[in-house]
Parts: C-alpha cells; sequence; structure tokens
DNA sequence: CCCCTTTCTTAAGATACCTTAATTTTTTTC
DNA sequence: GAAAAAAATTAAGGTATCTTAAGAAAGGGG
C-alpha cells in the first residue's frame, strides 16, 4: 500500500502502527488547507481539534489589553499547533492561530481522538510521548525567559531553529523571545 | 479492602483502576521519606523515577554558573516533582530536588513504569492527563514570564498558590518568580 | 519595474529590575 | 531564653530593556 501519509509517517516514526491502525487513524484526520495570512483559530472560538502541519508554517498568538500580539508559537512542518489550554478546559480559544505561508493542516476532533485512544491504544502512547517532549521543552523555554538575558535568548533560538528563524520575520523572533524588534535589532548589528 | 492508599486514590481521581490494578500499580512504587533539607536527587545523578508527593513539601532548582540557585518548581501534597528532561533522556540530572519539609515521596522507576504502561494502560492514560495539564500550566508560566512585569507575575503567583506562599520562604518566591529578594521586597511594600 | 506596504534600523530618553552592602527582623539551635 | 543563623528590608547607583519617533531597506502586487 506505500503508505507514506506524511502524518501516519510522523506517528510510526514515535510508536508502531499496524496497516490496519494506520488506516484508522488516517480516516479520523480531515485535511485543511490554509493561505497564507489565513487564520485556523480566532479568539473567542471553540478549540475542539488536534492539529498537525503536514506543510508550511503556522504561528500562535495573543493579543493583551493594548492590543499587541504576543507569540507563543511557531510550528512547521511534522509540528503541532493548537489552543491546548482551550482544547482541555473546552473554553473559548485565547489564541489565534494563523498561517504564515501557505499551509496544509491534518486536524481530528476532541471526541473522535478520544475514540481514537481506544480503538489504537497506541495513539494514547503517542500523545502522551509526544506531549511529555512538548513539556520538557515548555520548562526549559521557562528557565530561559526567567534567567537569561535577551541576547542569550537569541542566541539559543538561532541554535535550535535555524530552519524557523529563516521563515519569519525578525518581529516576530522578537515577539517569541518577549523583546521589542527595536532591541532585537540592537542585539543583532554586534 | 478500604484502600485509600494516596497514591491510589490520587490516580483514580484522573483515571478509572480496578481493585486489582491498584494493587499492581502500588507493588510498582517505593515508598521514601526525606528529612527537611534532605536532597532526593543532586546534579550529575541518574534520574530514573517518577515521583508522587505523599506529604511535604519540595523544591527543584538548578544552579548557574555563577552557582545561584533558581528555582523550577515547588511540589506539595498530591503533586509530582522530577527532573523530567534527565529522566526522558535518561542523561544526568541538572536540577536538584529538596526536601523543604519533612516529606513523604513514592517513586517509580523507569523500566518498572514502562512496564505498568502495558499491564495497567489507564496508567498511560493518567500520564498522559497528568501531563498535559503540567504543559499546559508551563505554558501559561511561559507566557507570564516573557510578557508581564514581576509585579504581575507576583499576584499571580499568590492568587493561585496560596497554600505554596505560606510554607516556603519569601526568598525563594523571588526566585520562582525570575527576581531578587530585594526587589520582590520592594514589590511587597506598597 | 515601480509604487505601496511591510519590515528593519537608529537613537534618545524613560523605566523596570539588578547589584551591592548594610541593617533589621525572624527563626533555629542548644 | 540567649546566641547564632537565616531571612527580609532599605537604599543608592548601575544596566538591560522599553517607548517613541523617524527614516531606510526590503518585498509583493499590479
Amino acid at each position: 500500500m506505500a503508505f507514506l501519509h506524511p502524518l501516519i509517517a510522523h506517528i510510526q516514526s514515535v510508536v508502531d502502527l499496524s496497516e490496519e491502525e494506520g488506516k484508522t487513524v488516517l480516516e479520523a484526520y480531515r485535511k485543511k488547507e490554509l493561505r497564507k495570512k489565513e487564520f485556523l483559530l480566532q479568539e473567542g472560538e471553540p478549540s475542539n481539534h488536534m492539529r498537525f502541519i503536514e506543510k508550511g508554517c503556522l504561528r500562535s498568538f495573543f493579543l493583551d489589553e493594548d492590543g499587541k500580539e504576543h507569540i507563543q508559537q511557531f510550528g512547521i512542518e511534522d509540528w503541532w499547533i493548537n489552543d491546548l489550554y482551550a482544547y482541555l478546559t473546552q473554553s473559548p480559544a485565547r489564541l489565534y492561530i494563523q498561517a504564515l505561508e501557505p499551509s496544509i493542516v491534518w486536524q481530528v476532533h476532541r471526541e473522535r481522538l478520544e475514540e481514537l485512544f481506544i480503538q489504537v491504544p497506541a495513539m494514547e502512547r503517542f500523545y502522551r510521548l509526544k506531549i511529555q517532549r512538548a513539556y520538557v521543552a515548555s520548562q526549559e523555554r521557562n528557565m530561559q525567559a526567567l534567567y537569561q538575558t535577551a541576547e542569550e535568548r537569541y542566541f539559543h533560538f538561532r541554535e535550535h531553529y535555524r530552519s524557523i528563524e529563516q521563515r519569519v520575520p525578525q518581529y516576530m523572533i522578537a515577539s517569541f523571545l518577549g523583546i521589542t524588534p527595536e532591541h532585537l535589532s540592537a542585539i543583532r548589528k554586534k
């Protein structure tokens, strides 16, 4: 069946899936194509899907009281992106998710995914492992945000996310790092 | 059997466990008692256990190049505490975990836990759900660290972790918030 | 290829937070 | 209950980062 669907390939890189199971999984997800700048989610909407990025680049961000954007995450090929808080608590989204390039995303509804966890136990394991890693990365970012200077955070970002650095505008990287574009520009001058 | 072991009670508050399964789970964990200031883990040691706090209060922290302590997490009753990065990657711990009060902790070895995930699938689900929540909380903390002032972070901490605020010294709260004790003192003066 | 929009840079003054060091207050120990 | 240790406060001067505002550079659509 030469079953190299990117979503299934990705899942199989983490856990074992029989061909049968792969088929079941794939049928649960729906494809969504996005034009550049199109929103996948906006503040206030329900967030009922888990989302996998097959192709493209997206960002999630929120607006503060002054209407300023703060980027929480970037996502590219083989990553996941979501307002997980809203998804888990079934509350209205606080995040926007927007395509920065034309993108292809696969999404599964919460209810369907809960069924999948029972039908295909490897999927429960898959999500545990994925979230575990995401959690560790998030803790890492915390430690940086709290105890490193903007310059150190920027160098770390360049080292670890070179592929993203080259695809998104610099002012968005500044936002992701929690600094102003002006300050990032000053750091880069050296 | 009046089976109200705190560990099992906690797990059952998240997923269903039969009495049989509860017994299997419990047998996998080992009890560890700690005196005040005793270390559960130190930098450089292997981190091979998942740990549940039955009683007491602990902190995890790392040392920077200047030898200064930076607190990553506090843990009290019914919480989990670990150097998860080291646990997952099987690399030497970068964190210290220390009891701030006399404490009782239950720990399970990685290998035994992997077996448990197969013997008792509800445990896989349990950990997925726990880590999911921890991840969301960590993202939340990130957004605060990056985009809020020290004062805002402190008020948030007081609102959400009153029980911890009352049990740990103020300079440790400052460390957790990523500020100096002097600055926290200044914030409190208002 | 040119115009318009988006992105990046520069610089000056403002603010949040840090460092150091000394003093006071609280907690622990014997 | 006194002495010692740990924790909290105060204040002065310093640094990192922000705000504002303006201009330069780059990019995208017709």
